[in-house]
DNA sequence: CATGAATGAGGCTTCATTCAT
DNA sequence: GATGAATGAAGCCTCATTCAT
């Protein structure tokens, strides 16, 4: 009846289980044999989902990047108010939801790493560069709504700004993820108010 | 009496042969035999200098970080000016001076890697504690100099800028890594005018 | 009442199939799944009939055996006329047969491999035993035939001379398998051409 | 003082280890490690001087080529008499010094099978082309040497006397590989006179 | 009977490290 | 000190075989 569901639910049982395992492990510490153990399948059925680890690797990477946009579109989606508030309210359900698994923090440091390696570089450089891509348009999207409702001054780069703040909201969460005392949420907060500060039109002084 | 010398010259040798290869094929990828190519050494030498692979990975990361806290130093130093003008000179000096050695960044990528895997973890992870948290001074030292001189809000948590602005230095590198067509350099340039706009303290009116 | 025949008919189909694909790959180059797709059936169906790759190699074997056996003595059937005339016959139409086939001759490579492998050196060193041995008597009752009609001289060995006929077939079919431009057929004929003149009887001079 | 020749030397030296243990449990059944073991060196070494397993059987079937060549070309020096006498010598001397490694018989078996193989196909192929085309160029210039002394009848076909003799040889070796009881140095012998009356010249009759 | 997804033993190969020279 | 040949532990992957459906 479920029958062929069957295979796509244990290729996503393996996929899930590599990822906790990359994660913990990284790369290269990783075991076929681990992943296989965690998923609770045998070795060599790993090789019937997956030409190699490497492949595999590049699955679980696949599996997180649509796993993360899907996460930033229903918090786009969720947002309301003016461009300040949704951008204040992005940047902290991003963190905050990012905060719940830092686990998977590592996972994308190996996949960063995977990128600068000759072997894997040039798929996961694409990947990497369109998804910063897609992400740099939402936000800078939301940035250029608050120019048109007069909220952000016109003459501010919207495109510069979205990049600088994916770019920081990565940037805070690997810096918690070195420093356990390191809070991203709170600091993304505060910093969120200067830079709203900065694109603030002008209070119109009549 | 020159020996000492000698042999410092060649860990000194061996140390930025391994940078390199360690950049261009990453942790795993390289070969201690590689490194001994570069080099110019026979392999087992570099058994003479240091204790394991791991052990030279890491030595290549102190040298690394010893160069790049001297550099952001001789920056710091440069400086002159209001604290905008400074905070904006250091940002276009240290985009400026990485975009030059980008090679190197996936040097730093393979770092962060090697902080997430279990292996390493513990010294990376405090090196890179460390490291951060100190380069979050210097740059919250400059804002609080801005503050004290009246150039900046008072309420402003200088911490959090801080590590909001460290944070996106690094990661508009890293975009600029997936990216050829995207630009640190000015992207950063334009990001810090938003920034200091949003520092600045309310200009007196009287 | 038809099902016996459906499945001798399946276990037929399997072991043509497998023939083909063990000559195109080899023993150990042939994968069950290659010869369950050649086939046309499921790979467990393969174990339905045989118990093991080896078992099935060993039944393709027997199977070719008869086959060429029943080609020889076909051949024989046919043959009328003196025995030289019956010898060169036989020549032409075994060199013939097997040009027909030749990308069966690979598989003949892979069962003297087989038999000098360890693991199936028994079976098929037996077989082989057994079927260079029939196909020598059968010569070499053809060659004595052709002494008792005073044909070929008496005191020639027919036993040794069947046996080299036997090898001699054989091997110049190995050397056109490895050199497309050597032909074995007519090089045979001009051999036997040779060695019926070594066999003849002195004409009587009266 | 001899250090230069080591390395060939031990390059020989798993050579014939390997060559041994092929020999014994053909390709497929053989395992580095076997060879390794027999060799007396790691594992690993063997890597140090082939690529791969297959390298290393290609090694030892050229090693194999050598030293038969080497063989043949020392029995032919050492014929004189008439060419008749010289190709009864030469099939002696081949036979005997065959019947004295029959182990390695199962070698030439493996060859060919290997010649049979997709994957090494090409290698083998080529080179048992012209392993096979030298050998019977000799023995073609026997027999054109037999012709030219009025020895042999001129009207023969050198050549394809010269391949079949070649293929006679190979397959009594593999009729003796089949048959403890079967002999191929007399039946070799009995059949080279029937050969050789073949191609004497009619006697002349003043 | 037929199937093919699942399995895991087994083997080739890599490469950090050692150590005799 | 310097070297690089030798090593063998370790791990990815293959594929014959099984068995639940």
């Amino acid at each position: 009846m479920q029958n062929k569901s069957w295979r796509k639910d244990k290729r996503s049982v393996i996929i899930e289980a590599a990822a906790h395992v990359f994660a913990t492990r990284g790369y290269a510490g990783t075991l076929i044999a681990d992943i296989a153990a965690e998923a609770g399948v045998g070795k060599g059925t790993i090789y019937e989902y997956f030409n190699s680890k490497e492949d595999l690797f590049f699955a679980v990477f696949e599996w997180f990047v649509r796993a993360t946009e899907a996460d930033v579109k229903v918090s786009i989606q969720a947002l309301g108010g003016s461009a300040s508030e949704r951008l204040e309210a992005l940047s902290d359900s991003l963190m905050k939801s990012w905060l719940q698994m830092m686990d998977m923090f590592s996972l994308v440091m190996e996949f960063w790493s995977a990128s600068a390696s000759a072997h894997m570089r040039d798929r996961f450089k694409r990947a990497f560069r369109e998804g910063y891509s897609d992400f740099r348009q939402i936000v800078s999207s939301l940035i250029r709504d608050g120019m048109q409702r007069g909220e952000f001054r016109p003459e501010v780069d919207s495109e510069s700004v979205a990049a600088a703040l994916v770019g920081t909201w990565d940037a805070l969460l690997l810096q918690g993820w070195f420093d356990d005392n390191f809070d991203p949420v709170s600091t993304a907060r505060r910093f969120m108010g200067v830079v709203i500060r900065g694109l603030a039109a002008e209070p119109e002084d009549t």
